[in-house]
RNA sequence: GUGAGUAUAGCUCAGAUGGCAGAGCGUCGGACUGUGGAUCCGAAUGUCACGGGUUCGAUCCCCGUUACUCACCCCA
């Protein structure tokens, strides 16, 4: 037997309910906002993401699905989707379109990694770009529409985390008072923080072990030695918070694993996950237009983990208006097949079987389709033209004609 | 890439000192010829993950491989 790819996995009912789920609120609220959708390909070159995410990160050194093709072109599955929407923003210049300012995008992502939970080789990100604009709304908006999006799913729960990386001035400030403090506890930090100190020393900050927290917890902090400008940005955005009751938590030691990061990072984590916690992550990337080759435009995203959404989402319930058409006799089949044909064109969703039963074997089959109806059809309803509709949940029969139905079951009454 | 645990029916899982492969649930059929869910009866389904070793004999012990799960790293 073949099966999936490691890391990998088959979606089918009841669990493709909630990802159906999450795209349409997800599109509701998207276009809310006025947002466009984009689809770009699964597919790109592979120097795009080292580019953008940055060669010393961890998802452009090891884990990224990398391969020649026939030609001996470099291509890469996207192990994300902020570089590929930008690269199209700047292979068609739209990057001075308001009506392609605002774009949301949700698809397959592929990092190869080892699969835990709520973490897999495909996952499927939902996300959104805001292309030029530098005003603090926006941090705030973005992350107001995370909220949203997470509310209207019935996911309270969140804590959301922000911080200020600075920008390219400041951080390098920052960076090299960092390394300086670092490099008097050496010998108290793990190896892999030793490397770090040199190769990405903020990355240092995020590290849990024991001992290197304790290096961390009086290091120098980020919010402290920005600039003027990255700090006014940072304080309107979380006056924009505060204004609007979103609780948030500043927190120092936020910073992320993608290179293009400028001020605003936030993540939004709920306890109810595992080890890995994080449903939405994203910020600001003012310079990644123009290290891509773009004009020197500003922009601000997020995304979000499905798998992991789904985790938190209750089971949905079962609100199929499903009629299952029980028919009995080949003499009835031809009428059953107009009266399904009839009630789709009414808008009931209506299942069909093609193998004779017993009455009684159609209702089991009905129960085991999850039928919210059952639609008999025998000798008798042909006759009298009076049909038979049995409702699954209480067992209640009702007589009546043909055209009568949509209405009954799409209206109740 | 690192560590630990697991792998037996569609699902959840038992199993023996190493001697014919088990249960519950589910599926299908019947009891009940036009009325599902409850009950009873019956039936089908297995390369005991894969490859090697030890043994008269291995699903069980040993080695290796693969997959899954959780954690590390990192991230959504």
């Amino acid at each position: 037997m073949v099966s999936s790819v490691k890391g990998t996995f088959d979606l089918f009912y009841p669990d493709i309910k909630k990802y159906l789920l999450m795209e349409e609120c997800a599109r509701k609220i998207f276009s809310l906002y006025g947002f466009s959708e984009i689809r770009t390909p699964i597919l790109e070159h592979t120097e795009l993401f080292s580019r953008s995410v940055g060669d010393e990160t961890d998802i452009v050194k090891k884990e990224m699905y990398t391969f020649l093709d026939k030609k001996g072109r470099s291509l890469t599955l996207r192990p994300e989707n902020t570089a590929p929407v930008i690269r199209a923003i700047i292979e068609h210049k739209l990057y001075e379109s308001p009506r392609h300012s605002r774009l949301y995008y949700i698809g397959p992502q592929f990092r190869y990694e080892r699969p835990q939970k709520g973490r897999y080789r495909q996952f499927h990100q939902i996300g959104i770009e805001i292309i030029n604009d530098p005003f603090p709304l926006i941090d705030f908006e973005g992350i107001l529409i995370a909220k949203e999006l997470l509310n209207s799913l019935g996911i309270l729960e969140v804590e959301v985390k922000i911080n200020s990386v600075g920008c390219k001035k400041c951080r390098q400030n920052f960076i090299s008072i960092l390394k300086d403090y670092l490099n008097k506890f050496k010998g108290d930090l793990c190896s892999d923080c030793n490397e770090r100190i040199e190769r990405n020393t903020l990355r240092v900050l995020d590290c849990k072990v024991a001992s290197c927290q304790k290096v961390i917890e009086n290091s120098p902090v980020i919010i402290d030695y920005i600039c003027d400008e990255c700090k006014e940005h940072f304080s309107k955005v979380t006056q924009f918070l505060n204004d609007f009751e979103i609780p948030f938590k500043i927190t120092p030691r936020l910073v992320r694993g993608l290179d293009y990061y400028t001020k605003t990072v936030f993540e939004m984590t709920s306890f109810k996950l595992g080890s890995q916690d994080a449903i939405v992550g994203g910020g600001r990337y003012d310079g990644l237009i123009s290290s891509l080759g773009g004009p020197d435009i500003p922009s601000f995203g997020w995304a979000l983990g499905m798998e992991r959404l789904s985790l938190l989402m209750e089971d949905s319930p079962l609100n199929d208006n499903l009629l299952y058409l029980a028919w009995m006799g080949e003499e009835c089949l031809k009428f059953a097949m107009e009266c399904a044909s009839y009630l789709r064109s009414k808008g009931v969703e209506v299942v069909l079987e093609g193998s004779l039963r017993s009455l009684k074997n159609s209702l089991k089959r009905a129960e085991r389709f999850q039928a919210n109806y059952s639609l008999i059809i025998g000798e008798d309803e042909v006759k009298s033209e009076l049909l038979t509709l049995k409702n699954m949940r209480n067992g209640e029969q009702i007589a009546l004609k043909l055209n009568e139905i949509p209405n009954f079951i799409l209206n109740g009454e």
